[in-house]
DNA sequence: GGGGTTTTGTCACACAACTGTCATACGACC
DNA sequence: GGTCGTATGACAGTTGTGTGACAAAACCCC
């Protein structure tokens, strides 16, 4: 289950905040200080830290800046105050997003949903596979795993080597006899293999197949997986 | 630069945020309706961009989603409606945040800057792709591609091979026998086979085909690709 | 080992795009 | 002004590509 960490010294608001995204199928935590927050998420670390501006002793800015030091966990500041000032300075301190009080619950766990799009691609980066990107497409040869817009897609395997032989000369046409030899491993053979399994792997990948913005074909040339 | 797409139908509005953003540093582009925004985006790739919720034609939320098919661009939301709904349905739709009109230049700079840590996403380290360049002419064998003023040029076999040789001769004269003979495989044939593709050629990459500034002809000679 | 499912390679067809040829017009050069 | 070399538009035949159908092969799960 997803956790978030709730930073809020008001045990109202705090309270109120914990039963509403329990409700929304969160499992909830709370710490009434920054210590208490920087100690919890240290121990038992929260998917989401959602954490107010305005607490006694460390205030939110610098438990923003604590928080950012060792974890890369999305932070929402919810905050009373509506001035630019703070919205920069807390952005600038590392949170992710900011709303202001009384806040919707529906909009706030719509705003962690939209952090977690993000969040999920930074994780790729930390276990350093490889990964070529192209757009909302990306291809690790390694982990053997392609995603569109996040979302795993299911190829075969002549799909998958077709794809990563591309993706290791991305922007670079190749030419169907290129393929047939790299992909199949045929010196000679029938040039339309590559045409049919070309197609295949677009209807899997493109959002558009008739009208390809990364697999495309040069005319007499070949086909190129681009940006 | 970073290049940030403003779609939104408000005239005002619009100048203001591109004025706005150029005096933070951006490089800012407007788009006036959904579509345009879409076509733009799809031409020349901006780094982020801000979307208005009520347009005329194709709506913001489907704007978004749209862009989202095929573009992990990160999506700001500027919206005068402050609106649980709308807020909750343009995030769904694929929006990475929302704000209020009126906003702080400040503000929306600083929640680009805080989108920009999270978007940041593994881009393969990979070899540039060679172009010959004459003037606002790109030519790039390896990437079957050819651009004019940043534009891609769509040419046909032929007509591409031709400029290829060309640019690898650039500056020298090649008779028509040669590229008869480099192009096509030719030992003999009708030299106004070249002359055809030639003209054909400067129709797609002169702005005046019919006073030639880099494709040119020496009389008697052959052509020649200058700057 | 067997039955069902998925994947693969081949083929045929349709459609769009390209090519080379020709006739004619244009323009530079002497 | 005549001549030669070059540009251009039209056209029909050819080629290249996408796609759906199909059968063989590989795979998987009992």
């Amino acid at each position: 289950m997803t956790a978030v960490l709730v930073i809020e010294d008001d045990d109202r608001i705090r309270l109120a905040l914990l039963l509403a995204l329990e409700d929304e199928g969160y499992e909830a935590r709370g710490a009434a200080t920054a210590e208490e927050g920087l100690r919890s998420q240290r121990r038992e670390s929260a998917d989401y830290v959602l954490v107010d501006l305005m607490l006694p002793g460390i205030d939110g800015f610098e438990a923003i800046r604590q928080l950012r030091r060792d974890d890369d966990v999305p932070i929402v500041v919810v905050s009373a105050r509506d001035d630019t000032h703070d919205i920069v300075a807390a952005l600038e301190a590392g949170a992710d997003d900011y709303v202001v009080k009384p806040v919707a619950i529906k909009e706030l766990t719509a705003r962690l949903r939209a952090l977690r799009r993000r969040a999920r691609t930074v994780t790729a980066v930390e276990a350093e596979v490889p990964v070529f990107s192209f757009g909302e497409l990306e291809v690790s040869p390694e982990a053997g795993e392609v995603r569109r817009a996040g979302e795993p897609v299911a190829l075969t395997r002549t799909e998958f080597r077709l794809l990563c032989e591309l993706a290791e000369h991305a922007g670079r046409v190749l030419s169907r006899q290129q393929l047939l030899s790299r992909v199949w491993g045929y010196d000679t053979g029938d040039e339309r293999l590559v045409d049919v399994h070309v197609g295949r792997l677009r209807q899997k990948i493109e959002s558009d197949p008739a009208n390809p913005r990364h697999l495309v074909t040069l005319r007499g040339l070949g086909y190129k997986l681009q940006r």
